[in-house]
DNA sequence: TCTAAATTTGGTCGTTCGTTCAAGGCGATC
DNA sequence: GATCGCCTTGAACGAACGACCAAATTTAGA
């Protein structure tokens, strides 16, 4: 636990990362208070502005790896799904897996309107999401599924967040809606000329 | 333009909470100031709480009337709406619109989130959600899609706001590619024993 | 015209905000 | 064991916050 100075100084980094990232689904982004995090993370208010150069800033730096993370996750695991329905479960396993705690599901939400409004942010979430859309394609062209694979791919990808948003205001919304839709879709031949 | 007191009053009520929409997709939900809404709606900073009980109240009178309006422009449209396909040009006619104004395009995002944090409007976001997609799952119904039309349904109404979510982040995300996957869904016949 | 009610207006209260700063502690290097 | 560099700590700053209120203004009804 007790190493130099700078593993010290990594840690209360770590520290103020994961308060920020609890916060910022508990109160959203813009109610998030230096204050706050350093009460959160255990360390004193003058920390947030000695590891990181404003408030923005550490809530970015602690938001981007997170959502990198999950995009490489979704990368590998689609990578090695096997078939469609193996994505398809994937896929339902992970909107499932952040019904736990409702705060949760607003993190995606609340990330991505942060993004919209600024300039880097923004970018490297963009990017995040076209790399998720990326994957989803490749798993469905890997699948047989080649026509029409980066259009499928947005609306997943879009259907992912949504769902979200409206499980994070209705419990009630079924969380599995999408793999039915999903499976009705995908068994469908998508192959051949079906366009126009 | 000059009426009564009472008729000034419901001027200023309504110059307030339209202030108050513009400023939320703006700055966001949690950011907006009575300071700022007063000045953008050309009015003291006193009125705020002459007008509404608190902040939060003036938001949330502001956004509930918008999304109830929306939600009861969707239930005619979509009754309205001649066949299939007069649905979907509906639902990409209404992303593509709110293409326009980025803060328009973050203002839904920013209602849901809010929303998922209070009681009192959760509890009536969630029954216009729901408005929305009971008027979906009916036009799906009588359009002959009765087998999984609330599924269809929910997964509709996620992508909407998901897609719009996404959109704010990343402009060169297509708008179309709802219209396009449902088109292959909805072709396909949905009233047989596809299942399983 | 006079009164009662509704609205306007801007100042003020106590609090909290993001950020800065100087003083200190503490392990590593010479 | 002195020195140096990184990290810690909490006090301090001015600005902005939500809310409140008393006085001024305006309108409707008598």
């Amino acid at each position: 636990m007790a190493e130099g100075a700078a593993a010290r100084g990594a840690a209360t980094r770590e520290a103020l990362m994961r308060a920020a990232i609890e916060l910022i689904g508990e109160v959203g982004w813009g109610s998030v208070s230096t204050r706050m995090v350093a009460e959160r993370a255990g360390v004193p208010t003058g920390s947030v502005h000695y590891h990181f150069r404003s408030l923005d800033g550490l809530l970015a730096d602690a938001t981007l790896p997170l959502l990198n993370g999950l995009v490489a996750e979704a990368e590998s695991a689609l990578d090695a799904a096997e078939g469609i329905d193996g994505g398809i479960d994937w896929i339902t396993g992970m909107i499932s897996h952040y019904t736990a705690d409702a705060s949760e599901l607003r993190l995606s939400g609340e990330i991505f309107l942060a993004a919209a409004r600024s300039e880097r942010l923004g970018a490297e979430i963009a990017a995040a999401l076209a790399r998720f859309r990326r994957a989803v394609a490749a798993w469905l062209t890997r699948c047989g599924r080649d026509r029409d694979a980066e259009a499928v791919a947005v609306v997943i990808a879009a259907s992912v967040d949504g769902l979200m948003l409206h499980r994070a205001v209705d419990a009630s919304v079924d969380p599995n809606a999408l793999a039915d839709v999903l499976r009705t879709i995908l068994k469908t031949d998508g192959t051949r000329r079906n366009a126009k």
